[in-house]
RNA sequence: GGCCCCGUAGUUCAAUGGAUAGAAUAGCGGUUUCCUAAACCGUAGAUCCAAGUUCGAUUCUUGGCGGGGCUACCA
């Protein structure tokens, strides 16, 4: 049941009755009423002027009478300039309330219904150092798009490629070693991963000492950069590295696990999981064999010196290394290799990598590369390219010290969340247990709607000194809203008040009706997300709902209501928005309380 | 220099080429003998500039101006 698609064939056949044409779709443009007219819904007719070559408001006209004396659902229309207001009947609206109420799993499409198979690649982190902002985006942009598109009906798989090798992590190991001491996460108390990324940071002032000390003798910046022995060390850490060198080797496994264990906590406190883990570790030597394969077809050259590259500048971009000379991949060829590795394990559809605006080059030689190799699924590869998230300063820097850490700001969060219940006096009867549950989900359900609530593809400004709102357009308000419908229904239940499955058609009134049109685009707005990739959609439906449903509940009684049939249209809604609110913040990963 | 993205109230965000550009927050003024005031109501405030396409442009095109990113034998 679509109501856009229903009046769609209506209008259509109208136009054809009257004008003897048969409109292109496109030109049947059906959009919500604003608020300001009356109607539930507006056909634009400019685009329908070269079919009736009429004056457009006596186009509206025409169809609109038409429309009314055929449709069994259109009972009345009005005419602004160019715009035909329709207004659908109260039983049409009941039965819609009466169809979401008895639909189950309104508004997602039948698991595995698209027979697609979709993986999403997100997180990916360095494990040199804790997570910061710019990751906590990142992941929950992963894991709310692939939520989006399992509600979509498509089988997902998420997947992390975890950054485990390379130069930054031995920058981190040799700190440790020259400075550490042998402090481990057990002995200092720290959580591995903070423990790491501080040796990181140590390891870089270091070298920046150093820097200084072989400049002040008369060294040119390049060339000190080059020669710090600190540098020089790390670089042959990773060369013993990959020669298996074991005492190195162990280091490193010790320190990622403390890093592991790091990452664990704070995907756990951001609720996200993934289906499989992959370490570059394991995978950095995939595409070797596919550069031997680019280079037969011509796809690829070999330079004088060994190295391997392909030439993309008919394409508007420019040449890209494929192989050192020294025959060592980069990070393009192991892209190369995952990709091919991927598809065919998995048979997949659409390959979605979840990574910063700043690698859109990268993705964009990845998709033609595969292409030129003539693979035709290189144009089921798409990078959601999402913007940086931003201090006021500029970008975050984890070298200098000016991230926002993740842990710290979910702690923040949380704690900000306790003190404002406390404050207000809301978990007064509440166990202990309760209490921390509630307040936990509410500081995350903050933090997480403030971030995906922004559109991806837009970089956004994140002021820690004002700390993020419980108050307005945020996590907190469509919580509220939803745990203050949970309570009505439980003083329901209590007084033997049962929520009805369906209701009887009465007349509805405006209120009413406006939240059952919201409630009904949800199934759309789904659909619309899964295409965009835009969980931001959901936030703005659960906000538009959430609004519109407080203000009913100001102005209506719901439980004290006397007239029977209305009371329980009142309760079934409320029922309903309350759903279609858990709904879509569940799809943003974010949960809603029950009270709060 | 070249390429890509972005420019909307003081601030943070909305608006498949459609009506009088929506919210939130900050400001000002209100609402609690009544189902949760983390709420509700009122008030004031914005499309960077200039051309073009169109019945109609925040949206598309071109040129400016401003911000960010990429342009590594780093990942």
């Amino acid at each position: 049941m679509n109501i856009e698609n229903t009046l769609q064939l209506e209008i259509s056949k109208a136009i054809e009755e009257i004008y003897g044409v048969l409109p292109n779709p496109n030109l049947v443009q059906i959009q919500k009423t604003k608020r300001e007219f009356e109607g539930n819904f507006t056909l634009v007719v400019f685009p329908l002027l070269k079919v009736s070559k009429k004056k457009p408001e006596d186009t509206a006209h025409e169809i609109g009478e038409r429309l009314v004396a055929t449709s069994q659902i259109i009972t009345s229309f009005n005419v602004v300039k160019g715009f035909l207001n329709l207004t659908l009947s109260t039983d049409f609206w009941c039965g819609v309330l009466n169809t979401i109420s008895n639909t189950t799993d309104f508004g997602y499409a039948k698991s595995g219904s698209s027979g697609k198979t979709k993986m999403v690649e997100f997180s990916s982190p360095n494990t040199n150092k804790p997570l910061h902002l710019g990751h906590i985006r990142n992941n929950l942009l992963g894991f709310s798009v692939s939520r989006i598109l399992e509600a979509n009906g498509h089988r997902v798989i998420k997947v992390n490629l975890v950054n485990d090798r390379g130069i930054h992590i031995c920058k981190s190991m040799l700190a440790w070693q020259r400075f550490g001491n042998g402090e481990t996460p057990v002995s200092s108390g720290k959580k591995g991963d903070h423990l790491v990324g501080d040796y990181y940071v140590l390891f870089d002032k270091e070298y920046k000492k150093q820097i200084a000390e072989l400049q002040d003798k008369g060294m040119s910046e390049e060339e000190a950069k080059v020669k710090a022995p600190i540098i020089i060390e790390a670089q042959e850490m990773l060369r013993k590295w990959e020669a298996k060198d074991s005492e190195i080797y162990s280091l490193w496994q010790t320190m990622n696990q403390w890093v592991y264990a790091g990452f664990d906590v704070t995907y756990s406190a951001l609720g996200i999981e993934f289906d499989k883990v992959y370490y570059e570790s394991e995978t950095y030597i995939l595409g070797k064999s596919i550069v031997n394969e680019g280079l037969a077809k011509g796809v690829f050259a070999k330079k004088t010196d060994g190295s391997v590259w392909v030439d993309l500048k008919d394409d508007g971009l420019d040449e890209k290394l494929l192989l050192r000379s020294d025959g060592t991949s980069v990070y393009m060829t192991q892209d190369i290799g995952t990709a091919i590795q991927r598809f065919n394990e998995y048979r997949l559809d659409d390959h979605i990598y979840v990574v910063g605006n700043e690698q859109e080059y990268h993705f964009n030689v990845l998709k033609l590369v595969m292409s030129k190799l003539g693979y035709e699924w290189s144009e089921h590869l798409y990078h959601l390219s999402y913007g940086m998230v931003q201090l006021p300063e500029g970008k975050m820097k984890s070298r200098e010290g000016t991230v926002v850490d993740a842990d710290e700001l979910i702690h923040e969060m949380i704690s900000t969340a306790q003190e404002m219940s406390e404050e207000l006096g809301k978990l007064n009867e509440l166990s202990a247990e309760e209490a921390s549950k509630i307040v936990e989900t509410i500081g995350l359900g903050a933090l997480k709607y403030f971030i995906l609530k922004v559109d991806p593809k837009k970089s956004m400004t994140f002021n820690p000194k004002e700390s993020i709102d419980f108050n307005g357009n945020t996590g907190p308000f469509v919580q509220y809203t939803h745990a203050r419908i949970q309570s009505i229904l439980r003083k329901a239940s209590e007084v033997g008040i049962a929520i009805p499955q369906s209701i009887e058609p009465f007349n509805l009134g405006d209120k009413e009706r406006e939240l059952v049109q919201l409630v009904s685009a949800l199934p759309g707005i789904i659909k619309q997300a899964g295409e965009m990739l835009s969980p931001a959609l959901l936030a703005n439906f659960a906000h538009d709902l959430s609004k519109e449903y407080n203000q009913f509940y100001h102005e209506f009684s719901i439980l004290k209501e006397e007239d029977e049939k209305v009371r329980q249209a009142r309760l079934l809604i409320s029922h309903e928005v309350a759903n279609a609110i858990r709904i879509s913040m569940g799809l943003l990963g974010i949960d809603v309380p029950n009270r709060m």
